[in-house]
DNA sequence: AGTAAATTTGGAACCGGTTCCTAAAAGGAG
DNA sequence: CTCCTTTTAGGAACCGGTTCCAAATTTACT
């Protein structure tokens, strides 16, 4: 069994807080250090995490919201996080809502029962009664995904990267174009990817658009993307993520189509598996394990009391591959 | 700030114990209780965790150690784990090891200390270094994907799910295989699916078969597929994993060869990705949802002190898609 | 009404640490 | 060798719950 404190001072044959201000240094001899080390070595004696935080009012741990945990962008962000968290001397609870809204909200709660440090939630979608959770917790909370004005953000440069791939692809020639959007209550990837395309498409009046909105599901897309098909003839299918961009590509090939030939397709995320099917998927690619640690490192700025911009900014990259044609 | 039970004992005008026992269920007269209750739906009063695990000596979370956040193996297994726990009112406590042996010992031992009540251990390798940490630490241990003897373990039907699958491609009349396996450290991957491949191939002496050892990235398969092209000209590529098989397709692809027409392939696993490539990819699919709540129940079990299978099979099901072409 | 039995309540001790305060020991200066 | 300052050590209180035990109250029965 496990020892307590109380044992390991009474073998050592000092009192507790000697043991105690040993193990948090504090002013110790050099004799009694060494007697008490010996005991602690032998015993293996580990220090109770309960009466240390049952004392101290807090944990180092940080509560990690995630709406799944079978995606590319939550793994690899999660991955960041944990990363930088380590490194700090934090430690990752991960609480898995399977896109649950109500359970986002339960966990922030069950969060700062757990007296957790601070909170970084991978936001799809911002409810006031998140914003009433925020405020009623007295934890550290960073968005990361999307924004909110009175919240700490972290979000991937949506409307930029939408906006220069948009670009990219007229560049291309492309004019009949059909945008796979998603629900606008996502504002990072429902609004934003959305504006920024918006935006780039303005300077091209000779464009023929139409928007969809389909789910984030690959199979959601392809019959989505088949209906598409098979009412009009875009020369390239804009996806607002790689997942509907994987389900274009599926529909394109049943459709018998040739990607890029005959329909070129483009996608957001960067997954790794975009880069490994063919045609190789164009995309504008997130810095997913980036963005996880720049919230890691803000959060734990955070905690500690010490200034943080409200608005962080995430990196992209448009990454040119096989599945966009030239058009003239 | 938060009330203390000594708080709401206060205004509510009875002893401490008396709203312990009220909260936990003792015997509470009509009258205490409604005073009780309505103080504490009043002040909002929420017991500290910390305070009652001090006590209790334990907690009702479960430790998960996972190789890798970033692989559909990993991510469904902890989504029916999570699941499973939450129904049982236990919580999941993940930790990412980054494929770092040394960090999965660690957490063991960290696990103990936050008096973590059981352990699900995502397997890969298990050294003597795990098996001192299990016996170590009084906490119920279960792998899942490995087997050991001395511990609680579950597993997938490696062996018989490459036998059937060995066996499918076999009747399809496959004679010159190329088999990508990995590294025999992993007795699942690495061992059991081989034996249960060679198992088939016995029964078929005119088979030429070529042995490979490859890593479990998509890459490093890519390349490795791309020199057993160049080497040898088998009909098909049995792979180990669906990753893999994802790499052999793109190698296939760079070759110029059609699949399954000129080379099939065939993997393990069945993630998402390979029904809805094309061409999709015949494989064996395994349920880790399934296996994680399985290994969930189990852990519970354990944890409870009731009595479990030492081995549990997790079930799989060959799964009939394009990328395996008939030969004569 | 009186007493035994059952129920409800309060008080104190405990879980295992940390920290404050004071006493004892050690070190330094004259 | 004092006397004063600085270190080191010990004791007690505290963090916020739970639980045991005994006292008080209620209920049940004669």
């Amino acid at each position: 069994m496990n020892k307590t404190i109380a044992d390991i001072a009474k073998i050592a044959g000092v009192a507790k807080s000697t043991v105690s201000r040993y193990l948090n240094g504090g002013s110790v001899s050099d004799t009694t250090k060494k007697k008490i080390e010996l005991v602690i070595n032998e015993t293996g004696y580990i220090p109770n995490t309960f009466a240390q935080s049952l004392k101290a009012k807090k944990t180092n741990i940080i509560g990690t919201i995630v709406p799944r945990l079978d995606s590319y962008a939550a793994s690899n962000t999660l991955i960041g996080i944990d990363e930088h968290l380590r490194e700090q001397g934090f430690q990752m609870l991960i609480a898995n809502t399977n896109q649950d809204l109500e359970r986002e909200i339960e966990s922030i709660y069950s969060f700062e029962r757990q007296k957790i440090a601070g909170i970084i939630l991978l936001a799809t979608v911002i409810t006031d009664a998140h914003l009433e959770a925020f405020s009623k917790v007295q934890i550290p909370v960073i968005l990361v995904g999307q924004q909110d004005e009175n919240t700490y953000s972290l979000i991937h440069d949506d409307f930029s990267a939408a906006y220069d791939l948009a670009t990219y692809m007229l560049n291309k020639g492309h004019r009949k174009i059909a945008y796979m959007g998603v629900t606008e209550a996502d504002i990072s990837v429902g609004v934003n990817r959305k504006k920024g395309f918006a935006a780039a498409i303005e300077s091209y009046p000779d464009c023929e658009v139409h928007y969809y909105v389909t789910g984030f599901k690959i199979k959601d897309a392809m019959s989505e993307a088949l209906k598409i098909l098979n009412e009009t003839k875009p020369t390239i299918l804009f996806c607002a993520t790689d997942n509907i961009a994987l389900g274009a590509l599926k529909a394109a090939y049943l459709k018998g189509l040739k990607v890029p030939q005959d329909l070129s397709i483009v996608g957001f995320g960067g997954y790794e598996i975009t880069e490994v099917i063919h045609p190789a998927l164009t995309t504008a690619k997130f810095y997913y394990k980036e963005a996880g640690e720049l919230a890691a490192q803000n959060i734990v700025r955070m905690v500690k009391g010490e200034q943080v911009e409200k608005l962080t900014i995430s990196k992209y990259e448009i990454i040119e591959r096989e599945s966009v044609d030239k058009r003239n």
